[in-house]
DNA sequence: ACGATATGTTCAGAGTATCGAACAACCTCT
DNA sequence: AGAGGTTGTTCGATACTCTGAACATATCGT
């Protein structure tokens, strides 16, 4: 887990303008907590807190974890599209082709 | 947490092919823990163990949170972060494939 | 400036997530 | 059937998450 986690939480709590103990009430947790998640590192909850806190903060838990999402550029975007669109079978094909690329 | 999700975990791995050992190597922590996580409840694990094991498993860690989101939404919104990341010659070669398979 | 109140910080302890290592069940040979 | 290997299960010990309540600091009305 990235320690940016706690500077995320704490830029969204802000933009919110939530006080500590209101963003704990939301997130089901004690106001402590969030801010030992704010200050201290490195911050390693457990699901279920971040899931709360990603809920009470409008993002997707994965949001957390990631590390600087680099910016999706467009071929990138119509190649999703495309994916999609296709047979459950043929996805399968393609990501176990690239589970074997990766293993290098 | 629900506590589906132990056997969410199940259903992956076996459709994976994968041994508790295997998952576990894979998912950076010990079978008996991934073992836990699929037998007893309720599972409480912590973010970091979860982002690893859906990483692992080719899904979003949301997927795992979330009731009712169906296995392709997650496996694909996966796949998609994965790619994103891939070099320009790896893309290359996925976007060739595809327009091959995309024939039949 | 002073008290009142809102917000942030610290810390000891309860409870549990996670591990390694031993044990059990299951295959697959000969 | 028994040996040897693979996969799954159990369990005691340790380390860490998370809390409540106390303490500190900032903010505001009078």
């Amino acid at each position: 887990m990235t320690s940016s986690v706690g500077a995320k939480i704490f830029d969204l709590r802000k933009k919110k303008g939530l006080t500590l103990e209101q963003l704990a009430k939301r997130a089901k947790c004690s106001k402590s907590y969030v801010w030992e998640l704010e200050n201290r590192n490195p911050p390693r909850p457990s699901a279920e807190k971040l899931s709360n806190l990603a809920a009470a903060l409008g993002v997707t838990m994965d949001y957390f974890v990631e590390d600087n999402v680099p910016v999706e550029d467009a071929t990138d975007r119509m190649f999703y599209r495309e994916y999609r669109r296709m047979s459950p079978e043929v996805k399968e094909k393609i990501r176990q082709m690239v589970d074997l690329w990766k293993e290098e």
